[in-house]
DNA sequence: GAAGAATTTAGATAGACACCAAATCCGGAG
DNA sequence: CTCCGGATTTGGTGTCTATCTAAATTCTTC
């Protein structure tokens, strides 16, 4: 447990990692560049902030790869995407539209919280657009799901 | 109906008007920089774009009291506040976690999903941290909280 | 009317995000 | 093996939000 907090990234960092994550393994600067519809030198720029932060190892013109801290982070905001689509979807909104608005507010939502709502939901396996990993201790798992 | 998003100002500006509001008619800049822990020209920048958008009435070297727009408008962020504490209540946050959580986050909860939210839960009444007030057609109320 | 407190103005800094233009690198065609 | 063109990075800028400090201004009170 090194403790994610859930803000180690900015929004768009963020983003740009679970995308990343996504595609797995090396990912090119145009790519996600027109994913975002954003200027490459856009991309480039975050790209080296976020390998310098750790979390992607950038080898210049050749594109990004996650390190393993980057993996375990990416997976991170996976869950709390499904995890805050899921609560979304509990109250009212579609499938579609849990996940689209998910995508606005969960960078709000930090590790913890995520945590908390994930276990008042009984550690779910399932949200709205995928399925919810419950990695090792991932939120002070009370043990039921692991066996 | 005027068409409020929930993003017409930054957060830390609609905190500020929410401020305002609690405190009622004229408030001080000394006052709300006190309160939030900042310098009293931050707070007089943050007053004059806020001002300039409608929400205060803005008498230099005299305070600050909102506009009819302005109350309409922190009514709302009062009202998003409660919501989304009560929705993190309902998901294992105790009451003051739950405010305290939902300060953080309601920021990202546009107009729109707080009134889903809303509905969803019945058009409650009451929140963990204070009444909440279903104006007009806040909701689309489907005419069940009014009578 | 002047001292002292409150407030505003002005000028800087800092982080995030975006763009453009120019330089650089790489890989494939010849 | 060289060279061209596309991909990428660099460097320079701009915007927005939020902050601060220091200096100027205004208000209030004695």
């Amino acid at each position: 447990m090194q403790g994610i907090t859930g803000q180690e990234l900015s929004s768009k960092k963020a983003e740009y990692l679970k995308y990343i994550h996504m595609q797995g393994d090396v990912v090119k600067t145009t790519e996600i560049a027109a994913h975002f519809s954003v200027a490459p030198s856009t991309v480039t720029k975050a790209l080296t902030e976020i390998a310098r932060a750790g979390y992607i190892e950038h080898t210049p013109y050749h594109g990004v790869r996650l390190t393993s801290r980057g993996t375990e982070y990416a997976r991170f905001l996976v869950r709390r995407h499904r995890i805050v689509a899921l609560v979304l979807s509990r109250h009212g909104l579609e499938p579609e539209e849990a996940c689209r608005e998910a995508k606005k507010i969960e960078q709000c939502f930090s590790k913890d919280l995520t945590d908390r709502m994930c276990t008042s939901l009984g550690h779910p396996m399932m949200s709205v657009c995928g399925e919810i990993e419950h990695d090792h201790r991932c939120c002070g798992s009370p043990g039921g799901y692991r066996g």
